[in-house]
DNA sequence: CAAACATATAAATGTATGTTTATATGTTAT
DNA sequence: ATAACATATAAACATACATTTATATGTTTG
């Protein structure tokens, strides 16, 4: 079989099966992505998808903020805060410190804050592209 | 009132408080969050949050695919594939491109790839971090 | 110890979401 | 037009998740 120009045929139980075209474009070079990676990145995002719990984790990404603080910063009700807050430990995302009756929380990676500006560039600018059509 | 040692007094209903000391030690500049970006970004975080979606949106990353590749190169189910790929499509992460009976999608910005990168390190670090206590 | 405060946890609930099964729409070739 | 293929859509379902309300745990002060 030829190499010339390459085409996948997609094996198909019955009758005939359509051909189509392979080209590629490759982007810059990253990471090779195993199965495990897969698992651990979407359990991250998980952590940022939502709206409140992100809020908290920018909201303790300038130091270590009380759970209180938390609440009266972002208006939010204690018992959400501590639940989200439940969630950012489990993700690893925040660290934790006791100090008297207060429970003070704060990022634990601030490469997350990286994370967070390239999606709201991103995000913008996939916006602002659509309204070009 | 003195400004030497700053400290927050929180206002409460009732009888007394506690008093609670503040510091900070601020990270890099980032770009100052407004309150539209915390929507956008835990949406396009939201689009990550799922493995199978993520396996998706990495399989179109390196160029045009059609569906049926997809299906082919994952192992998943058709109306999943093209269900994942509707949200993908509704986040904007997907450029879409139809020629014949096949249809094209493809990583709408590279810069996804970044992210997904950093969140890559991000978790393998803290994982390791935390095996360390 | 009792009262007041800080935080966590539990229960309850409505809603969002991932997946499967089944079917419809649309395209190409005969 | 009909058959075969590519993809989308709809229905149905179970599960996950965000939020509220209520209560428990733990800490400090008087």
């Amino acid at each position: 079989m030829e190499m010339a120009n390459r085409s996948e045929n997609v094996k198909r139980h019955d009758g005939e099966m359509r051909t189509e075209p392979v080209l590629s474009e490759p982007h810059e070079d990253h990471i090779p992505l195993l199965d495990e990676h897969f698992q651990m990145v979407s359990f991250l995002a998980k952590s940022l998808s939502d709206e409140n719990r992100l809020r908290i984790l920018l909201c303790v990404s300038s130091g270590k903020k009380s759970v209180g603080g938390i609440v009266e910063t972002l208006g939010l009700s204690q018992p959400l805060v501590s639940h989200h807050l439940k969630e950012l430990k489990r993700s690893l995302l925040v660290r934790i410190e006791r100090s008297g009756p207060f429970i003070y929380y704060e990022l634990s990676d601030p490469r997350i804050l990286d994370v967070v500006d390239i999606l709201t560039t991103v995000a913008t600018d996939l916006i602002s592209a659509r309204k070009t059509f």
